[in-house]
DNA sequence: ATTATCTATAGATCTATAGATAATGC
DNA sequence: ATTATCTATAGATCTATAGATAATGC
């Protein structure tokens, strides 16, 4: 449904140029300021798009926000597809995907922040980021390298801490963030029911380099 | 600062009067649907002030939306000081306050609401409700009931499990809130490094009778 | 021929202020 | 006398649509 076919002809490519464009835009607004009271026609600006072009595209300025949440979710989890291939363990995935959250903060910012902002009304919606989440989770519960809890019990408090993470980062910019994030980490491998030493060690082993992320699918 | 002394004269008092009016109009709107759009107009109307009167408050929306998130966080605080008094346990502190948090998405539903939209930007201010946590966590550090970590992501993880406890109440109310609370609160537990059995007995001692909340006091 | 885009605009709405009114302090 | 409240309103802004234009499909 969100991943649509690939655009076909021209006509199809150049409305999605100009669908892409708005959610782009959104996005923008979202990471700045989080105000949602722009103007329809100062985002039409801002995507370079005419004015009434937006009504070929969304019905509201609400309907656009919520599409372009979406679209950062996805581009989130797919990032952490990218960067985290070849990790098997559920732990080392859960605490590699904290210390990357961390670091994304700094390398894609436009992204975090709508994360930071809109991120906790989609914990428990389908979308790019809470389906890997809870597939991460349940290998770990099958294959008991977790604590048996309620799946989405424990999706909750993994998005809880993983947002308040991001928030972190933003508010706190004096922290050591890779530090806070690898501390973090042990802390949700802990309350996952990973014994103590074990989630000390699991959340300081060495990230795949983020220079080369999909190194092993080349 | 944000605790001003009593209203001395009439005159203080109705400025007062219409101020809460004011703040509790803006309440409203978040708890009910977040958007912060509605005009001055319509907000002084819900709060049947006159529309001139809100300039003598507030400089713009933004400025009384935040004062609305203030005084929720503040009367959310305030609450957990009346139902938890006479616990002295940091470990139990913490999980009755997660429980009574996911009763009070029952009780005080335009309060959390609030929490749960706005609360995640003020994990790491100067508010009622993180002072409280803050000081509870590090009461648990001290007397080593809690593993050591840096307070300040302690205070991050516990306030984005609580933030994400609230949105599960709300998204998810099919589920029994009761028990959930009880699993999420263990698992805080265990993240702040109290032994698995003893998390578990913690996360389920009786609750203070919520409806005689300070009796302990009178 | 079809469809998205763009420009222009009508009508509605909103913000901020000015000035009148009402309530209280001293 | 002072100060908050209220009413009325000017000016700015915003939304949604209608109709013209441009690009592509077949």
């Amino acid at each position: 449904m969100s991943t649509s076919a690939p655009p076909s002809n021209r006509f199809e490519r150049r409305r999605a140029e100009t669908r892409r464009a708005l959610v782009r835009a959104a996005r923008q607004i979202l990471a700045e300021t989080g105000d949602t009271s722009a103007s329809i026609q100062a985002i039409a600006e801002r995507a370079d798009v005419g004015f009434g072009s937006f009504y070929n595209h969304f019905e509201s300025k609400t309907e656009l926000f919520e599409a372009a949440v979406v679209d950062a979710l996805e581009e989130f989890g797919q990032n952490f597809d990218e960067c985290l291939t070849g990790i098997d363990d559920p732990a080392e995935l859960v605490a590699a995907g904290f210390r990357l959250s961390a670091r994304m903060a700094d390398s894609h910012p436009e992204l975090m922040q709508v994360l930071r902002r809109r991120g906790m009304g989609h914990i428990h919606s389908d979308n790019g980021l809470a389906r890997r989440a809870l597939r991460d989770l349940e290998a770990g519960l099958t294959s008991g390298r977790f604590t048996p809890v309620d799946p989405v019990v424990a999706l909750t408090a993994l998005g809880g801490t993983l947002l308040s993470l991001v928030e972190m980062r933003f508010a706190r910019p004096d922290l050591d963030g890779d530090e806070a994030a690898a501390n973090l980490a042990e802390m949700v491998l802990r309350m996952l029911g990973v014994p103590h030493d074990d989630a000390h060690e699991v959340a300081r082993r060495p990230l795949p380099d983020p220079a080369s992320p999909a190194a092993a699918t080349r």
